[in-house]
DNA sequence: CCTACCGATCGGTAGG
DNA sequence: CCTACCGATCGGTAGG
């Protein structure tokens, strides 16, 4: 008999949780509700999950951890400042379109982790802001950018993408492809006639 | 003696309420926490509101309300189309900066409103994108505006403004006035060098 | 505006 | 993985 890999369960608990999360808010999802989509009892779950907030906490960190090794990656590549913003901006639209719910909770519903967590993802937040707007400031300083506030510009983008998540269904009349380039037109052109 | 206005008790529970939904979600807000805050019993409460869900239609419907309101008056005013953006740019800014828990809570928890009114405010949404959209169709149409998709160049000015939330504190080495300027700066001429 | 309380539901555990 | 159940807390009402 071949060993046939088992689909694991906590994945699936995972995976609808992130989908609950994303809908009803992590305080207005309950561990039943949970139990119901994957098809078990309440009770069961705490065989393949700790807690409710160790939910969240997986959720949360496995997103904040694909952020940071993409920055890291990008950093690296021997490309031009404005061609490393629209490899991060082409990951993130990509991620979100891929992984929505969890990237979802990974923006909306980190601020119910418990304490110590918290501050934990925080600063892995910090972090990827602090490497995004350094890559926005040096690109500044070798006259590829106008010299905007790096810190308005970061924000900017980052939110721009962000809202992809409400916006972006797959069948809607925009590819994901088409979104990236028009987004990074956007951005990086800017809306006025030059 | 004179009549001396009794400070409406509605509007404290309101703004508490709003505060609290901000930071830990409608769902996670109990009516006993809002009652802690304004200072009574969550029973005494319902001499002044009629059920949580009315708090959270209260508070989105009059920031939707005034939404609507300054894409009509921006609307009729003379200027060019770039303007006009600028100035709902800027109004968008200072709502957040002004009442900035009630338009967090008309921005994120909308979607926990009862399912008849969450049909209204999601039609009132849409009236004021489908304005909004069509002042940059116009813009481009003039050729004030570049050849960008005019749906994604709302959503990113929307985004990039709703971000501020998150962001802006009083306080802050940016002024509410600057910060406006660096973001109109940013999605109006682009990130990159001319 | 308060005390007292309702039935429902919450996250989680015991024990099998 | 289930049944049975815990104490705590929920939104809201009765009655004053």
């Amino acid at each position: 008999m071949t060993k046939i890999a088992k689909p694991p369960k906590r994945q699936i608990i995972l995976e609808e949780a992130a989908k609950l999360f994303k809908d009803k808010g992590y305080g207005g999802t309950s561990m039943r509700d949970i139990a119901g989509q994957v098809g078990m009892e309440a009770a069961s779950m705490y065989n393949h999950i700790k807690s409710k907030d160790e939910i969240l906490d997986s959720i949360c960190f496995r997103i904040s951890d694909v952020y940071i090794a993409h920055l890291r990656e990008v950093e690296e590549l021997p490309l031009s400042f404005g061609e490393k913003v629209r490899v991060l901006i082409r990951l993130h639209i990509q991620l979100m379109v891929e992984d929505g719910p969890a990237v979802s909770v990974a923006n909306h519903d980190w601020k119910y982790l418990p304490n110590a967590r918290l501050t934990e993802f925080t600063t892995a937040r910090r972090q990827y802001e602090k490497g995004f707007a350094a890559l926005i400031a040096e690109g500044i300083a070798a006259g590829e950018f106008q010299a905007v506030n790096p810190t308005v510009a970061l924000f900017t983008i980052l939110s721009a993408v962000r809202w992809v998540e409400l916006w972006f269904q797959p069948g809607r009349s925009l590819s994901a492809q088409e979104l990236e380039d028009h987004i990074i037109t956007m951005l990086l052109k800017g809306l006025e006639q030059r």
